[in-house]
Order: C-alpha cells, then sequence, then structure tokens
DNA sequence: TGCTGCTCAGTTTTT
DNA sequence: CTGAGCAGCA
C-alpha cells in the first residue's frame, strides 16, 4: 500500500485481474467465429495470449495457430506472452505475425505463382512510392503543382478496395466534377502500378492485396494456408481495412475459427484506410459469431473512468454499445489546467513531473505526455530538458526512413544484389558523382533499349550514346565502391565491418556534416549511422551477417520500424495521441485541449487533397482519439489548454476544445496557470515523503506562480 | 550538374 | 517560423 498523500488516498497496486466471466467465456471459445470487444484498459492483451494458451492446452498444435497484429512491438510482445505462459517449445510453433510481414511471407513463398523471374522482390516504402509517383507526375507534365501523397492516397484506397484502374476511371467519370486528385489519380494509378511490376516490386498495400489476389486466383494455393492455419487470431480489429478483412475471410472460409479482438471506440486510424464497418458488421462478415464484450476496465481510478465514459456519452450512433465499469477506486480528481500559453503549459508539465518524481514515489516511466501534433513536443522537450527528466519521443521520423540510413542501406542491398534497380536509383548519384537527371535517363533508356539491367549498363558506361565523360567517371566511381563492398563479403566478411567500409568509401561522414545546418543535427545524423554499424555488428555476433540471411533482413527491414530505442527505459514517454493506443500510465499530461488542435483543424475545414472515407466521420474520430488519450492515465490526469499560442509565428488566441467543454464540471477540478510554478518554494514547506499530495491534490491555486519568478525560455 | 534563394504549406502513421 | 521542393543561375 503507497500512501499519495495528505488525506491519505491509497492506491491499491493493481491486483492481476483473475478471469470475470466474460474473460473466461473469450478464452475458453474454441470453434467458430469470436467477437471480443474490449473496452479499454480490460484486459484485452490476457484474454488474447490466454486464449492462445487455452487452445495449445486443448491439443491444438501450436503451428495451427496464427496471430495477427499491426506492429512488429505487438507481435514481439505478444509471442513473448504466450511463451511464458505455455513454454518456448510450443511458442516456436506459434506464428505470431503482422499483416504485412505474413503477406511477404505468403508473397515469398509464391514467387513461382506470381509469374516473377526469379525469387527476389524489392519493398518499396512510403518515401519509394512516392518518388515513384513524383518521377510519373512529371513524365505526364500537368503543369500543376499536385501534392503527391493525397494522390498516393487515392491510390491506396483504390488498391485497398480492390478497384482496377478502370474502375477508378468509371467512378471518377461517374461523379464527375470530384476534382483533380481523382482525376490525376486516374491517370497514374495504372502507370504506378506497372512501374512497379515492372522494377519486380511491392508496396505495402501490394503485401495485402496481392495475396488476395493469388489466393483468389489460385485455389489450391489458397487451401495449402487453410489448412495450414486453422485457428486465426487478429488484434487491433477495428484498425483493419479492407484488403485485410479480405485476408482474413480467405483464410478461415474453411475452418472458421477466426477470433477478432478491438473497440470499435478507439478507432481512430479512417484516415489511413481503416474501416471500422469491419468490425461492427462482423457478425454479417462471420455469420454464427459470438460476442463478448469486455467492460470491466482495471487500469484506472474511476474519476479518470467518469471523464472517459463522459466523452464517449456524446458520440452519436455507437453500434457496440459499452460503458467502462470501474474496479478501482475513485483516485484523485482529474484537472483540468489553463495556460496562459504554450511555454506556461509546457512549463507546467515540468514542474508536476518534478516533483512526482522527488516527492511522489513515481519513476518517469510511469509519466506521459499526450498531444495532437508532433510540433507541440517542442516545447515540453525544452521544459523537460530544463529539468534534467530524461525522455524519450515515439513517433516523428523512424529511424529506418532517415535518410543517411536509407543511403547506407541501399548500398548494402546493392553490394549483394547489383540487380536491385531501386537501390540502385537511390545512391546512383550519393553522393553527388556528376550522375544528374539527363545523365540517369541515358543510362536508363539505353537499359530498356538493349533489354539490359540498370546495373549491366553502369558497369560499362562507355557504351551509352553521348554519356558525358563526368558521368562515366561517377558510373566507374559507384563501381569501384560497390565492387570493393561485394568483394569483401566474398572474402567472407560480415555486414558490420563492410557496412563501416562502404560508409568510409563512398564518404557518408562528410556528407552527413556537409549536410547539417548546425553541429547538433550533424552529431545526431552520424549517431544514426553508427547505430546502423551498431544493428550489423549484433547480426553479425549472431552469424546471421552474410549472404541470404542478411539479404532477407534487409528486406526485412523495410517493414521493421525503430529497433533503436530500448523498451523499458526509464524516461518520461512524449508521443501522440495516436502514438499512445495500448499503452498506459500512472500520470498523464493530455496537453493543446483547443479547436483547430484537437478537433485538428484540417478536420473542420476541407481540403481538395483530402479523400473522403466512406462510412467515417472524422470528427467522431476526433473525439475517439481524445477518449484514448484519456484512458491511458492509470491514477492521475492533467487536462491542459492554452489561453494564447504561438502559431507560424503570431500569437493567436485559443478558443476551448468542444470535447473538453462537454465534460460536466462536477468531474475535474479547474486552474488557471499564468507563470511557471517555483519547486524550491513548495518543497521548503513541504519537505518529507507524504507530499506527492502536492501533485495529486494540490489544493486550487496554490501552486500558481504569482512572485514573478518566470524568467521566459530561450527558444533555439 | 549543383547550389541558392524563393514559394508555399503546415495532422495523425504502421507497414 | 520552419522545411521541403522547385526554378533559375553559375
Amino acid at each position: 500500500m503507497r500512501v499519495y498523500g495528505t488525506r491519505a488516498l491509497t492506491y491499491e497496486p493493481r491486483v492481476a485481474p483473475t478471469p470475470n466471466p466474460a474473460q473466461r467465456e473469450a478464452v475458453e471459445h474454441e470453434h467458430g467465429p469470436l467477437l471480443v470487444l474490449a473496452g479499454a484498459g480490460s484486459g484485452k492483451t490476457s484474454v488474447v495470449t490466454q486464449r492462445i494458451a487455452r487452445l495449445i492446452e486443448r491439443g491444438v498444435a501450436a503451428r495451427a495457430i496464427l496471430a495477427m497484429t499491426f506492429t512488429n512491438k505487438a507481435a514481439g510482445e505478444m509471442h513473448e506472452r504466450v511463451a511464458r505462459l505455455v513454454g518456448a517449445k510450443h511458442a516456436r510453433d506459434l506464428t505470431v505475425s503482422t499483416f504485412h510481414r505474413f503477406g511477404l511471407e505468403v508473397l515469398g513463398h509464391e514467387t513461382r505463382a506470381l509469374g516473377f523471374r526469379g525469387t527476389s522482390f524489392a519493398i518499396f516504402d512510403q518515401a519509394d512510392a512516392a518518388g515513384v509517383v513524383r518521377e510519373l507526375l512529371r513524365d505526364v507534365r500537368t503543369g500543376k503543382n499536385y501534392d503527391v501523397s493525397a494522390i498516393l492516397e487515392r491510390i491506396s484506397s483504390a488498391k485497398n478496395a480492390f478497384m482496377s484502374a478502370e474502375d477508378w476511371a468509371a467512378r471518377e467519370r461517374a461523379s464527375q466534377g470530384r476534382g483533380d486528385y481523382d482525376e490525376i489519380t486516374a491517370v497514374l494509378y495504372p502507370r504506378y502500378q506497372a512501374a512497379l511490376r515492372a522494377m519486380q516490386a511491392f508496396d505495402f498495400d501490394d503485401l495485402i492485396c496481392e495475396v488476395v489476389n493469388l489466393w483468389k486466383r489460385r485455389e489450391d494455393v489458397l487451401v495449402r494456408y487453410q489448412e495450414r492455419y486453422r485457428f486465426v487470431i487478429v488484434d487491433e480489429y477495428q484498425d483493419t481495412n479492407h484488403a485485410q478483412l479480405e485476408l482474413v475471410r480467405l483464410l478461415v472460409q474453411r475452418h472458421k475459427n477466426v477470433c477478432v479482438v478491438g473497440d470499435d471506440d478507439q478507432a481512430i486510424y479512417a484516415w489511413r484506410g481503416a474501416d471500422v464497418r469491419n468490425i461492427l458488421d462482423f457478425e454479417e462478415h462471420f455469420p454464427g459469431a459470438k460476442v463478448v464484450k469486455l467492460e470491466q476496465n482495471y487500469r484506472s481510478v474511476s474519476a479518470v473512468l467518469d471523464v472517459a465514459n463522459a466523452v464517449l456519452a456524446k458520440q452519436p450512433g455507437r453500434r457496440h454499445k459499452k460503458s467502462l465499469l470501474a474496479t478501482r477506486e475513485q483516485g484523485p480528481r482529474p484537472e483540468v489546467i489553463v495556460a496562459t500559453d504554450a511555454d506556461v503549459e509546457a512549463s507546467f508539465v515540468g514542474d508536476q513531473i518534478s516533483k512526482a518524481l522527488e516527492e511522489g514515489g513515481l519513476r518517469p516511466r510511469d509519466c506521459a505526455v499526450l498531444y495532437r501534433s508532433n510540433l507541440q513536443a517542442q516545447a515540453v522537450e525544452s521544459a523537460l530538458k530544463e529539468r534534467q527528466i530524461p525522455y524519450r519521443m515515439i513517433g516523428g521520423q523512424q529511424f529506418f526512413e532517415r535518410k543517411e540510413v536509407k543511403d547506407l542501406m541501399a548500398y548494402m542491398r546493392l553490394a549483394l544484389d547489383p540487380n536491385d534497380e531501386m537501390s540502385l536509383r537511390r545512391v546512383i548519384n550519393y553522393p553527388a558523382r556528376g550522375i544528374g537527371e539527363v545523365a540517369l535517363s541515358k543510362i536508363s533508356a539505353h537499359a530498356t533499349g538493349h533489354d539490359k539491367t540498370l546495373w549491366a549498363v553502369v558497369s560499362r558506361p562507355h557504351i551509352v550514346h553521348g554519356l558525358p565523360a563526368a558521368a562515366m567517371e561517377g558510373c566507374r566511381e559507384l563501381l569501384r565502391i560497390v565492387e570493393g563492398a561485394r568483394q569483401r563479403f566474398e572474402r567472407g566478411e560480415s555486414s558490420g565491418p563492410v557496412a563501416r567500409a562502404l560508409a568510409d568509401e563512398m564518404g557518408l561522414k562528410a556528407d552527413v556534416m556537409a549536410a547539417s545546418t548546425t553541429g547538433q543535427t550533424a552529431q545526431r545524423r552520424w549517431g544514426n549511422v553508427e547505430g546502423l554499424f551498431a544493428m550489423f555488428a549484433r547480426r553479425d555476433e549472431q552469424g546471421k551477417g552474410r549472404g541470404k540471411d542478411l539479404a532477407d533482413y534487409l528486406r526485412w527491414l523495410t517493414l521493421r520500424q525503430d529497433e533503436q530505442d530500448e523498451e523499458g527505459e526509464d524516461k518520461v514517454t512524449l508521443t501522440t495521441m495516436h502514438g499512445t493506443k495500448g499503452l498506459e500510465y500512472k500520470l498523464v499530461f493530455v496537453i493543446g485541449l483547443e479547436e483547430g488542435l484537437l478537433p485538428h483543424s484540417r478536420t473542420l475545414t476541407e481540403r481538395a487533397t483530402d479523400l473522403p472515407a466512406e462510412g467515417t466521420n472524422s470528427m467522431d474520430e476526433e473525439r475517439r482519439l481524445f477518449y484514448v488519450a484519456v484512458t491511458r492515465a492509470k491514477d492521475k490526469l492533467y487536462l491542459c489548454r492554452t489561453r494564447a499560442r504561438n502559431m507560424r509565428g503570431k500569437m493567436v488566441p485559443r478558443v476551448i476544445s468542444r470535447f473538453l467543454q462537454e465534460i460536466p464540471a462536477e468531474l475535474y477540478d479547474e486552474r488557471e496557470v499564468t507563470a511557471p510554478e517555483a519547486p524550491q518554494l513548495e518543497k521548503a514547506v513541504a519537505g518529507g515523503s507524504a507530499v506527492l499530495a502536492a501533485i495529486m491534490n494540490a489544493a486550487p491555486g496554490a501552486a500558481t506562480g504569482t512572485d514573478g519568478a518566470f524568467i521566459p525560455r530561450r527558444r533555439k
């Protein structure tokens, strides 16, 4: 038992919940479709893992079970938790995979059925795909400045709906005047798809869609997978898109043992193609489905749950109505903080965390700051830095999307397989070596014209008619670098040393330094490269640093986000509301609860680039996002907003978020914060260990600094 | 070819 | 106020 304040508010540590009747029902269910509606904090993960364990216990072969998640992290965690229940031996046979990884695996095994030459294909990430579209756009020469990502969004949505280029064009014609973007997409979609196939490449959507297409075309292939995976479990089902539904539907058609777990109240990804109707209409998609609702919340104190339920109370037309039932005590009241501006808001957060750490017995990892947009992180970052509080930021640009990392990876791929055209194109003129747009198109044209690979032409640049001497020299330079690395591999060197040699040879360090405006960014970016070296070194130690192992790994890395930051580091978490799903913290700050941030201005005003999503309402989605944020808090919740905020260089007055406005005032305490607090003062008065009250239950106004101690922070 | 300066836009993001 | 992308010049 821990005393959290002068009012002797006591928090029982969360007891591992013995399964309640609903949970037990979900765990014990064996055959036929099952929908588990799992409210926030209702013990979803434990139900899923126990269910898998139970199946194995009842004699289902582990290799017949397939669990699908969205992120590698979730897959890893699930696998680990099942392993703890059933032992490593069974766990090894179990398949826990992301949708995309699964798709990759299937396509990799079926290259013959796909009619590919050889067994290798490339995976294009967002940036690669954008590059293709940008290039196609140049070819078409529209004279207009199209937003590439808006086009990609449309291509993606067409693919996931299994619309062919003709379907799209037909729809575009039928609903004429739908705008330039539908029109240009109709032009580019077929070209984009053709370009990918020509390069023997798949984008992320293809990894799902092409599996479905293959299975539809080749019953014999489908049957193999149906026979293999007789029990299928899908996590975060509310995030699935149409293609993923089709994949699942085909896979379980025969045995019908499909269990999906999700929460329609936490559907926040419609903007990237998730279709909440998948979970709403599950019973129609899978007739005879059993439905189990998990409504007992084991995470949050009831004062927090009251706010969460109030947020959803205004949500119109919920299909699967659930409410969160508290199992914990009342707890401290959530607080609404009104700060003068974003810096004051950030300082307040910093001060409260600082107190919680010094006097409240909390660890940094118990605290999180949630915001709508990554931009908001900056003020909080400096506030925490100033107070020397360790933090980690989730989101922002991912490690493997960083340019310097991608460049070096492309060289590594090229050294293993010079016919990897995408990688070649990426680095053919990086670092700059005189092969510009003109030279590249000459080389490229020669390759297509003489039915040679791009690499074959680069290897013998003199055969290209009219290629400038500089470009020819550049080709030889590239050849020398890649050849050198290839030979190192042949001599038996493993990935770590080869990567270092490559970086050396091409002068990566010099380029990274030169391309960075400040010493700090240079340091950070070179640090990323060092991180990549370290990653290769780790693989080398495991004996997986060369040959096919390495090639497979490099390909798979395209599907893999940051492997860098250590799980379980003792740091405060800074993340977007989207990035926080599935996580929980004792102390949570939700900041920037203002119109224009939440709901975000982009949901308030429509744009030509926006892709209207069917059957969804973005305002409702913003509300659910708020709900997700609120339900992360276990013990104490702060809801913060500002009166004015510096936006695009101007101070702008701010209006309270409609979602915050809707919460009945009796559910929280409110206070105004005009200047950062003076923690020293607090400490002098309070002292001792029982002062957690300061953060948990401070009397309104008590901590508001009025002594003018506010020194504006310098912004770098 | 490659750099500089201008213009424009400015969510969320996993794979 | 920033950063990305492009046009125009060296």
